[in-house]
DNA sequence: AGCGCCCCGTAC
DNA sequence: GACGTACGGGGCGCTA
């Protein structure tokens, strides 16, 4: 019986033909430029990709190549100076695309063919003559967008159009699309031109009269010959006249199949595409959804290069490194993997599984550790079982002493900004880039102050901060449950008068609709200050000022406060307890704020509410373990007691050392009265005046603050300036220093780029201005209590007390403490506290104990 | 549906 | 425009 035996196929790809077109196709349509969040654009990639992904799938060539035009000057351009001029300019970001180009042709194991001085077309056209000339039987497939490939069509080459739908051209394909048969397809050319290539034609000659042309007479010769007899005019004189460029035009179009090309079909075999080389271009352009359908598990053979898959490859790596080299640790949880390296080039990734094999190492205390965070790093291990020692150092917190930008410290910015490339999600890569980083950081901070902070302050911080995040805090939630039912029917209540009041239901939740209804539909008296953007505002404050006359105001006002707490901390909270520890674990972030100061998240709670009612109810939800104590110390005013310090201020200086209460003294003197005869009213006053001052209020806004005239705060103001005139120098001082550093700095030397201090827009650089002041206050308190935590942390473990460090709320510490260690507590964290370090006036810390958060105080 | 921005409100 | 530093929820418009 006979066997079919499938006709062998060669296909060669027009490579930069395809791109090109498929770039200005897509330009042209409008569609938004496809970029990586780094911005690098990646349509041509994809586009180019999934036309060779089709081709392979629908084909499945056994023979193909890709090939590429010389980058050097090519014969052609050598022989006519304009030839394809128009179409030299290559877009940059189409450029930038080439090199992942030639990775996906490599990464799905397609041959690529490139010869100095050939154009694409050229060598295509040589190769498929010299194919079928030389191999029995072979076809060979043209994958090309452009007609002008369509000469090099017969009985055994094809050619392929991805852009049009997968058009299949034979020779009787090209008759009825070209209106002549391929072998005439350069006369067609030669009379029509081409203006992409800049073939100039036959002037006046175009689609139509070019066909037509060479059907009446057969070929261009032909027709060149006997053009006397040419009917229409137009034509006849442009044969007559224009022979030389009509010739010159089909000589440009005419497909070079002799140009001297060595290959070997042998060579052109398509190969089992290469997964990991897949993978890693779909990384770095963010192809998510080719990369998830590769799947995750392959990984472990396809990486085999980067990876050590066995306890025997993991322990020969280990060995291969130099005894003093600091190892460069990362933990990729998503996929599983621990990233290793010592030196450029020597990542590898361990399956997580195998960790066990890294402990020794790991948790040596000879063995320097480099990572890029390192309390999420330690915390990371630990729940593999693995102690990490030796974290010396942090990439993460570097780049944030040297930059103190929130936005500017995750792994993926500084890869971009300092190695400039896009960061490979690979833990083996991750790893070398934290160590490159760390090589560009290190030295910026190396002799400075900067490096003191880091050593001494924040890095000793980090095992204290994962200390408490791995503790958490226990909560009621029977508490919060109980309260969550009340409040819905508060709630519930009050958006009923809601509705009454406005004759009407609406989303009260929408500033927007809340708006309209107010003061469009019920017409009340709109706020002078309107919203910035479109809608007016429906601000806290503006509702006060409306609540005695309108009951609908103070009803929204309650309501909003009431949602905010249920919807923020009541309902929210019990859902974030950790299952194996039934305690709440936020995360500190310690480059989340530019002063210096740590933020929290997930949940934040350095901002559970303390000022209201309903907001104390949920403070006493944040209670200790069982038959325990919970302490809390809070610096009190140490933001001006710094301000005192810093300012050398005579009479700020004096009353903190007297023990004054601050807010009663700036009362007396701003309003020039004995401290015994400052009223709440007065005292109330002098407190905004303080706050203000910290934050570089102007006159405007504590009038708005206390809701009185302008001119009143006007006068507060320069009374405080007055009295307290060793302040306004300070300010002055430390504006002019800020201007001329451009950086607003902490006392131990934490640093911040203030970069508009010297900005023509008056906004901007008043913004900058009170930065500039702020951020030594703030951040000095900042650098004070990390301090004191470190030292307290040492202590508590020093002594073996069983107490530990929960929370804290930047000038506040909490802790719960069992009932006979707490007074020895209280003493060790006042003393460690208020002793952190000596300044000009005292530290004051305030300590108390209860049996939740809301009443240790 | 998911993301980003705005408004608003909570803390120190 | 007007008070510094954060985080987060809900609304809402945009994009896919």
């Amino acid at each position: 019986m006979l066997k079919t035996v499938p006709t062998p196929r060669l296909f060669l790809i027009d490579t930069f033909g395809f791109i090109f077109r498929a770039y200005h196709a897509r330009a042209r349509s409008g569609a938004p430029p496809m970029r990586t969040s780094t911005g690098l654009s990646t349509e041509a990639v994809y586009i180019f990709h999934n036309m060779l992904r089709k081709l392979l799938t629908v084909h499945r060539p056994d023979h193909i190549a890709a090939i590429f035009e010389s980058s050097a000057p090519t014969f052609r351009s050598e022989q006519f100076a304009n030839y394809k001029a128009n179409r030299t300019e290559i877009p940059p970001d189409l450029t930038d695309q080439i090199p992942s180009v030639r990775r996906t042709l490599e990464a799905l194991r397609i041959p690529i063919l490139e010869f100095e001085r050939f154009e694409a077309d050229d060598v295509i056209g040589a190769i498929a003559t010299t194919a079928i000339q030389n191999v029995k039987d072979l076809e060979v497939v043209i994958v090309s967008s452009d007609k002008d490939m369509l000469q090099l069509v017969n009985e055994r080459v094809f050619m392929l159009n991805p852009m049009k739908d997968d058009t299949w051209y034979d020779a009787a394909k090209v008759e009825e699309f070209m209106g002549v048969p391929p072998n005439r397809v350069i006369d067609l050319l030669a009379l029509k031109g081409d203006s992409v290539d800049n073939i100039p034609g036959a002037p006046g000659i175009g689609d139509k009269g070019a066909k037509d042309l060479i059907t009446q007479f057969g070929s261009l010769d032909a027709a060149l010959e006997r053009a006397a007899e040419v009917q229409r005019k137009t034509y006849r004189e442009s044969l007559q006249n224009h022979r030389e460029q009509i010739l010159l035009s089909r000589k440009l179009a005419t497909i070079d199949t002799s140009v001297p090309v060595e290959w070997r079909l042998d060579r052109l075999v398509l190969a089992e595409p290469d997964t990991r080389a897949l993978k890693s271009l779909y990384r770095d352009m963010e192809f998510f959804s080719l990369l998830k359908e590769l799947g995750p598990e392959d990984d472990s053979h396809t990486r085999d290069f980067a990876q050590l898959t066995t306890p025997e490859l993991v322990e020969a790596w280990l060995k291969t490194r130099p005894g003093n080299a600091p190892l460069a640790v990362t933990l990729d949880s998503t996929n599983g993997f621990v990233g290793l390296s010592y030196a450029a080039g020597s990542g590898r990734a361990v399956p997580v599984s195998l960790a066990g094999y890294l402990k020794p190492v790991l948790e040596s205390p000879d063995v320097s550790k480099a990572v890029h965070d390192a309390k999420l790093t330690r915390l990371q291990f630990e729940e593999l079982g693995i102690q990490l020692k030796s974290i010396d150092e942090d990439v993460m917190l570097t780049a944030f002493l040297v930059n103190a930008d929130p936005s500017g410290c995750s792994p993926e910015a500084l890869s971009e900004r300092f190695l400039d490339r896009k960061l490979n999600a690979a833990a083996e890569q991750q790893a070398e880039a934290s160590l490159a980083a760390l090589q560009i950081l290190g030295p910026k901070i190396k002799g400075t102050e900067l490096e003191r902070v880091y050593r001494e302050i924040d890095l000793p911080l980090t095992p204290v901060l994962a200390g408490l995040e791995r503790t958490g805090i226990r909560i009621d939630t029977a508490a919060l449950a109980a309260q969550s039912i009340v409040l819905n029917c508060q709630i519930e209540a009050l958006a009923a008068q809601v509705y009454e009041q406005a004759g009407k239901t609406f989303n009260i939740n929408s500033p927007q609709q809340l708006g309209k209804v107010l003061f469009e539909d019920m017409a009340l008296p709109p706020p002078v200050k309107y919203g910035k953007g479109k809608s007016i505002s429906t601000a806290a404050d503006v509702l006060e000022a409306l609540a005695l006359g309108y009951p609908i105001a103070q009803l929204v006002l309650d309501y909003r406060q009431l949602t905010k707490l249920k919807g923020t901390y009541i309902d929210a909270l019990p859902l974030l307890i950790k299952p194996s520890t039934g305690r709440l674990h936020t995360t500190f972030n310690q480059t989340g704020a530019a002063t210096g100061r740590l933020s929290s998240s997930n949940p934040n709670l350095q901002n559970i509410p303390i000022r209201t009612e309903t907001g104390r109810e949920i403070r006493a939800a944040f209670i200790p373990a069982e038959g325990w104590n919970l302490l809390v110390a809070d610096y009190s005013q140490i933001e001006l007691r710094l301000l005192a310090h810093m300012s050398k201020d005579a009479v700020l200086t004096a009353a903190f050392q007297r023990g004054e209460d601050i807010h009663t003294r700036t009362a007396a003197e701003v309003f020039n009265v004995n401290p015994m005869m400052v009223t709440p009213e007065m005292r109330r006053g002098a407190k905004a005046v303080n706050f203000g001052i910290v934050y570089g209020q102007t006159a405007f806004g504590l009038a708005q603050q206390l809701g009185i005239e302008r001119k009143e705060a006007d006068v507060y103001i320069k009374r405080y300036f007055e009295r307290y005139s060793g302040v306004r120098a300070f300010i002055d001082r430390t504006i002019g220093e800020v201007r001329k550093t451009g950086f607003a700095t902490t006392l131990f030397g934490r640093r911040r780029p203030i970069p508009d201090m010297n900005s023509r827009n008056p906004s901007a650089r008043g913004f900058a201005e009170r930065t500039a002041v702020n951020t030594p206050l703030q951040g000095t308190a900042a650098d004070l209590i990390k301090i004191a935590m470190i030292r307290i942390a040492g202590r508590l473990a020093e002594e073996k007390l069983e107490s530990r460090m929960l929370l804290q709320v930047h000038d506040e510490l909490v802790f719960e403490t069992p009932p006979a260690e707490t007074d020895a507590l209280r003493k060790l964290v006042k003393a460690e506290m208020e002793g952190v370090y000596e300044l000009g006036v005292p530290m004051v810390v305030e300590c108390g104990v209860g049996p939740n958060w809301r009443d240790a105080k």
